[in-house]
DNA sequence: CTCCTGTGCA
DNA sequence: TGCACAGGAG
């Protein structure tokens, strides 16, 4: 549904002329430059699944001699889905990913067993190893469905085309690429649409240099336009951040010495390296009671409920005198929000990784930086005077001068 | 969204 | 040796 009923505007999802421009331009490149590769040559949908599937990981050129022999090992649908699964690994082998190689096999067999070949995109999903992209490749190419197949390449192109500031990958971003996608797409020859663009990005709209001046559409796009098509799409953001929050407990004994916690070696990060007792409120860390607690929100239930866990978990009595401070923390990908909180114990306090460090001690032991940090915190805020301060004396601290 | 898979590259 | 990639699956 769209297009030229006399509006040039780009109303959501609609052409304007300027698209249909676009799309004659694209396809005359496409017509004129477009490699010759063997799928090329035809239509058949068990070949474009093929070829596909193949080109889910490998490079064109390297595919190419192979979906040859593929194809004249397993010429049709029906031979595929006879052969056994070790015959198609075999023919397989060297081109690596082989679970994609025994879903194809897999969907090859149900599409056999179901007579035919599911006709559209939407159909081909629910098959083993055909996702939105393969799905929309093959129903596009081999069916002439009106339906954008968006693979790195076409994200780039997109991406640039519309100067997209955005994460592609992200939904928002998805969504930007995917309706401008569409609105590229010729209505007559939707596959060659989509393999233009494909081609476009792999042989002219390159990740690192663009060659702009052999593009059709360059005119329109804004990447081009910008003057910095390379710096689209907008560099990936680093994985999401973790973030994690955890009270840290202060107990110093009379003598002065700190209790001590040392991280289990199957962490999922800062492995057996000591720190303040701590109380992993949210992040994936923990033991299993831990993640009681956290189920049971103790710590929101307040400061007896707080001493409760302590005692649980490290035995012995417990007092939670206050808040210190409250610190955060980054490693890589993973941002702790720590809340500092003062206790005292008394009673016998369990634990082989538990254990009573005097703070001259604490420089000669693996911690994390996060330790370091925290005490800082801690023996600033406890010491509360002139006097105290001389004596711990955050600068030339133990354990501050230890880490110079 | 997050994880996973092997591969290729830095 | 660790990360980026490029899709699919859960």
């Amino acid at each position: 549904m769209t297009a030229d009923s006399g509006d040039t505007g780009r109303g959501r999802g609609g052409r304007g002329r300027g698209d249909r421009q676009q799309q004659q331009q694209l396809l005359a490149w496409f017509d004129d430059q477009q490699r010759d590769l063997p799928w090329r040559r035809s239509r058949d949908p068990y070949s474009v699944l093929v070829s596909e599937t193949m080109l889910q990981q490998t490079r064109a050129e390297v595919v190419a001699p192979r979906f040859i022999r593929f194809m004249t090992r397993f010429p049709d649908l029906e031979t595929l889905a006879a052969a056994q699964p070790e015959q198609v690994l075999a023919e397989w082998s060297g081109l690596g990913y082989y679970q994609r190689a025994r879903r194809l096999h897999a969907a090859v067999r149900q599409i056999a067993a179901s007579g035919r070949f599911p006709q559209g995109a939407e159909q081909m999903r629910s098959l083993p190893g055909i996702g939105e992209y393969t799905a929309a490749a093959v129903a596009s190419i081999a069916f002439g469905e009106e339906v954008a197949a968006i693979d790195g390449n076409v994200e780039r192109v997109i991406s640039r085309r519309l100067a997209f500031a955005g994460d592609p990958k992200l939904a928002e971003g998805r969504r930007v690429v995917r309706e401008e996608a569409q609105r590229l797409l010729d209505r007559e020859r939707p596959g060659d649409s989509n393999q233009a663009l494909m081609e476009l990005g792999a042989t002219v709209c390159l990740p690192r240099t663009p060659r702009c001046r052999h593009c059709p559409i360059r005119s329109s796009c804004q990447g081009h336009l910008s003057g910095r098509p390379e710096s689209f799409p907008a560099a990936r953001r680093r994985r999401r951040l973790e973030r994690h929050r955890w009270i840290l407990v202060f107990c110093q004994r009379a003598d002065g010495a700190l209790l001590l916690e040392r991280r289990s070696d199957e962490a999922p990060f800062l492995r057996g390296a000591w720190q303040l007792p701590t109380l992993e409120l949210e992040g994936n860390g923990g033991d299993a009671a831990e993640r009681e607690a956290r189920s049971q929100r103790i710590v929101e239930a307040g400061p007896s409920a707080l001493n409760q866990w302590l005692r649980r978990r490290f035995g012995g009595r417990w007092n939670v005198d206050g808040e210190l401070a409250s610190l955060r923390h980054a490693i890589t990908y993973r941002q702790i929000e720590a809340r500092l909180v003062a206790a005292t114990a008394s009673g016998r306090i369990a634990g082989e990784s538990l254990d009573w460090f005097q703070l001259e001690e604490i420089a000669a032991l693996q911690r994390s930086s996060l330790l370091d940090k925290a005490l800082e915190r801690a023996l600033d805020e406890v010491s509360d005077g002139a006097r105290e301060t001389r004596r711990y004396g955050t600068d030339r601290g133990p354990v501050a001068a230890a880490r110079r």
